[in-house]
RNA sequence: GCUGGCGUAGCUCAGUUGGCCAGAGCAGCCGCCUUGUAAGCGGCAGGUCAUGGGUUCGAGUCCCAUCGCCAGCUCCA
């Protein structure tokens, strides 16, 4: 008997009986057996040495893919939990799956892992994968597994709650045992325990059973895994590289912001630098947003409890607002209560129910550089990337339910361009739909749907659909941008809103002076000019284009004589409009250099002895190697301040 | 909020098992030098060791609480 194999490549090979994907890798070429893992057989992930049953097509995971890496980072969990296991009797395991770049398994032990814990756990795990056990796969009936597993809670809820995703088919479930450790699981695994080139433990950390914060807390190891130490220092030294872009310091070391003690978490103070860094972005956002048929509106930070009982924010957001302020009270006499925003929507509808409205008036563009306070939790607290106190570039749409397709489409393209402007071009959008628990009628909810998807696909921007993962108001656009180092950020969000303009009683006259109720588009651009900035930072290293850094030029004279002729030099400058700093400390010209280029100025110019004869100057930009020396003055101005030119 | 880790000058860090251990570099200030493209030289000043309690003859070091930070979980109308 023979079975017919099928390759990636629409080749054929007939095979005998029982042959298994390490034949097929080894009958293709010897390196191709080497860097085996595993196998697909049809649809299905096999183990290496597994035989293929039937006729199939074949092609085999190497290690050095995402899929194979996925295999090695899945069997350096078993092998992990088998240290663990070995080293600290008594514990018992959970689940323990690949992630991006590693893996993880959860653990139930006396306490929890120490660093030292770590290490005595990592040493563990090298003398398994010295010892090159293999990886034995087995079926067992579930009655069988319950028994197996008897002194394993989780892994017999696991069993007990048979899913197909959890190694578990039909009334079997398949194990794998290496030496005399045996996990629930459903494969497939790399050969054996020698194939684990390159690993190591990252950190341990509290995690819930089942992600669930009233079930058990469970200890959850973090590791990596690679299929070469090289690809491991690889990985190593991209994690130093965004460390090295985070926020938080380079926020400090270009003086940008801070987060005082003093103030309580999640709140920022901004220093001048990074107060024209914002305020760069804000004009920016105001100005486009004024040539793109938006109005400016400003509202303040607090409003009576009756406002956010009508918006529901009491009873859907209360968690997430900061407490009550109870003014006026006293003796007996029961106060008028405050909230500090967390939103500015019911604001912009007051002002859009300030007066009657025409149909003529929409789609009407309320826009807002509005500061909101939010309660978060403290655990999720990061720098500007999570605060408590932030500024949206928010506007509310108040549109007919005519015009809400065409006003989505004109909002993406505005998003894009926005996007853009700040040096984004990678684009990715999730499109999330009804939930559970809804407001609003099932067709509105459709149509409202179909206008954002069809937006996303005339914008010709990907997306993924996030069933039943909208707001209870509405369905939304979440738009994510890569940052250089290949992260992924989310940033915009486009919210249909069916539900305010009810709780408002919100309504335009029609041109046959009926009344409608309009439908509400929620809107920010850029999140929060906070969060903005955190991820401007990390994404351009703190070297922002020119538009946007703090200080565009930084003139040095040579020696205390220059100094006169280097400030005219930088008045023309500021004249116009360049933010031009003149360094005149008792420094070394090399000295004051140095502090230009690692502060990140964008241009830097030097002035001496001849240029002050010939109102020259020498001229060095950021990412450029050597200097122009004899520079006229008027050509160095007029090229930096094209340059220092805000896209629009 | 939960679990673990952490908190020493503005910044980055040293400070053995509690006992002449409160230190260094950078930044700052004051001098000298007058500089042509990534760190010139010398000096000075700067910390209630996050805060508050406690243990001890003695606490930066041990314990408790609070505040803040980090990682993860959870959350992210």
């Amino acid at each position: 008997m023979s079975i017919r194999i099928t390759l990636p490549d629409g080749s054929e090979r007939t095979m005998p009986d029982g042959v298994t994907g390490y034949d097929v890798a080894a009958d293709i070429g010897p390196r191709l057996a080497k860097a085996a893992v595993a196998v697909t057989v049809d649809s299905a992930m096999y183990d290496l040495h597994r035989p293929i049953p039937h006729d199939a097509t074949v092609s085999i995971i190497t290690d050095n893919t995402e899929a194979g890496r996925h295999v090695l980072r899945h069997s350096a969990a078993h092998v992990m939990a088998q240290a663990v296991l070995e080293l600290f009797p008594g514990s018992t395991f959970a689940i323990g799956p690949a992630i991006q770049d590693g893996f993880y398994y959860d653990f139930s032990v006396d306490a929890p892992f120490t660093p030292d814990d770590l290490e005595r756990i990592e040493a563990k795990m090298a003398d398994i994968v010295a010892a090159d056990q293999p990886f034995e796969r087995d079926e067992l009936s579930i009655a069988d597994a319950l028994v197996q597993f008897e002194d394993h809670p989780f892994k017999r809820e696991i069993i007990a709650g048979v899913d197909a995703d959890e190694g578990v088919e039909g009334d079997t479930v398949s194990t794998y045992r290496n030496d005399a450790f045996l996990d629930l699981c459903r494969g497939p695994h790399v050969p054996s325990t020698g194939r684990l080139k390159a690993f190591q433990l990252m950190r341990s950390a509290g995690a819930y059973w089942r992600g669930d914060e009233t079930k058990a807390q469970l200890q959850r190891i973090y590791g990596t895994a690679w299929e070469s130490r090289k690809a491991l220092d690889a990985y190593l030294v991209q994690l130093e590289e965004a460390a090295k872009r985070d926020h938080r310091k380079l926020g400090n070391e270009l003086d940008l912001y801070s987060f005082p003690s003093e103030l309580g978490s999640g709140l920022a103070v901004w220093h001048p630098k990074g107060g024209i860094l914002r305020r760069t972005i804000e004009d920016y956002s105001r100005r486009t947003h004024m040539t793109h048929g938006y109005e400016y509106v400003v509202s303040p930070h607090v409003a009576k409890a009756d406002l956010w009982e009508t918006s529901g924010h009491l009873n859907f957001y209360r968690d997430g607002m900061y407490p009550v302020m109870e003014l006026d009270g006293g003796e007996g006499k029961p106060g008028q209560e405050y909230f500090v925003k967390p939103m500015n929507c019911p604001f912009h509808i007051l002002i859009y129910r300030a007066r009657s409205r025409s149909y003529r008036e929409l789609p009407l563009r309320l826009f807002e550089l509005g500061t909101v306070y939010r309660y978060e939790r403290s655990g999720v607290l990061h720098g500007l990337m999570r605060a408590r106190g932030f500024t949206q570039d928010d506007s509310h749409i108040f549109t007919t339910e005519t015009d809400l397709a065409g006003e989505l489409q004109r909002l993406l393209d505005f998003v894009l361009m926005v996007l853009r402007d700040f040096g984004f071009d990678e684009f990715e959008a999730d499109l999330s739909t009804r939930p559970d628990k809804y407001v609003g009628n099932v067709e509105a909810w459709k149509r409202a749907e179909e206008y954002l998807a069809a937006s996303l696909d005339s914008a010709d921007l990907s997306y993924q659909l996030a069933p039943g993962e909208g707001a209870f108001y509405g369905p939304k656009i979440d738009i994510h941008i890569k940052d250089a180092i290949g992260r992924r950020w989310q940033l915009s969000t486009i919210q249909v809103d069916f539900a305010q303009p009810e709780n408002f009683g919100l309504e335009y006259a029609t041109n046959e002076n009926t009344r409608e109720r309009p439908v509400m588009i929620h809107r920010a651009l850029l999140g929060s000019v906070e969060r903005f900035v955190g991820i401007l930072v990390e994404h351009y290293a703190g070297a922002f284009p020119m538009w946007l850094a703090p200080v565009q030029t930084t003139v040095i004279p040579v020696a205390d004589r220059h100094a006169e002729y280097a400030r005219s030099v930088g008045d023309q400058l500021l004249g116009v409009g360049i933010r031009a700093h003149v360094d005149d400390a008792d420094e070394t010209v090399g000295e004051k250099i140095r502090r230009a280029i690692t502060s990140k100025h964008p241009a830097v110019i030097v002035v001496g002895d001849n240029d002050v004869e010939h109102s020259t100057v020498g001229l060095r930009l950021r990412g450029e190697d050597s200097e122009q020396r004899g520079i006229p003055v008027v050509e160095a101005v007029a090229q930096l301040a094209e340059m220092a030119r805000p896209p629009r």
